[in-house]
DNA sequence: CTTATTCCTACTATACCACAAGGTTAGTAG
DNA sequence: CTACTAACCTTGTGGTATAGTAGGAATAAG
């Protein structure tokens, strides 16, 4: 269980043109030096964003890309589970919690990866890409709660 | 970013010993069956349960598996660890909290992924074999907290 | 001694990751 | 208008991990 270079580099590219958006239209080339990652890996992962439209392009001379939104606009669960496809899934096809699989252990241990996913999603969902730019984890410290229901 | 079938398996593996834990060993060939995962997968995925001595075994006819604690010993987040070899590692290995990298870009995310990582890895520590079995899970909700330094 | 089981080594097929190569299209500066 | 630049598209590739399989050797019970 690991987040592959894919969902990290396209972080730091949003972070990247977060960081520079005064500057117009900011070209792969640039950022491709700026973070040291191959430009051509990088191609293929802004194209994800682009498609997505998290971010614009602009062709030509003096083209690149931008940020489509504000920056505080965006949250990281977004941008990883679209490049990424998706967070902590247990792909268990056959078991939901409406329609229960055979196996009565396997759905026993269901809850577990249904809270996981969602401790995951809310907290990368509770993060901006504009908190990420500001620093503003690092004076945060981070607590889980159980509550009866 | 997902987790395998074989910290699942582990994980089956394990809630189903402590069902069955009244029966003596119990050979994989019966586990097998139960779960209706493959005898050769299983083999070797409790052969590094048995090697953590988190399981003891039993050879020869007759012979199986059994816990070595109590389930309420075992703690999910060390099953999955073992068995997934570590839970979300961002693997940016020239990137530590101690000598940060070269980009400071990078090392702005960097903050993020030590957040989900303790967070995960907390969730996950905080659940024993126990709360699956006993099903503790369901009627607890789960909020994440947000506290100044 | 037979049978059932763990235990060990090796093999395989598939998929995904992390790129690289090469060319095409579109927009802009001069 | 032309040359250049940069996005965009398709394809390929080496490596590693996943999810098993196969076959056999050691061991213990009956």
């Amino acid at each position: 269980m690991m987040i592959s270079t894919k969902g990290r580099y396209a972080l730091r590219i949003m972070v990247d043109l977060a960081q520079h958006k005064e500057e117009g239209f900011i070209s792969l080339k640039i950022i491709s030096e700026r973070q040291e990652i191959s430009l051509k890996y990088l191609e293929a992962i802004i194209g994800i964003l682009n498609r997505a439209n998290f971010v614009k392009s602009m062709r030509g001379k003096s083209g690149g890309y931008k940020l489509q939104r504000e920056s505080k606009e965006y949250n990281i669960g977004s941008i990883l589970r679209l490049t990424e496809g998706g967070l902590v899934p247990v792909n268990c096809s056959n078991c939901t919690p409406e329609h229960s699989c055979a196996r009565g252990d396997e759905c026993l241990s269901y809850p577990l990866w249904e809270n996981l996913d969602r401790l995951v999603n809310d907290y990368l969902d509770s993060v901006s890409l504009e908190d990420i730019v500001e620093g503003r984890l690092v004076d945060k410290d981070i607590v889980i709660k159980f509550v009866d229901r």
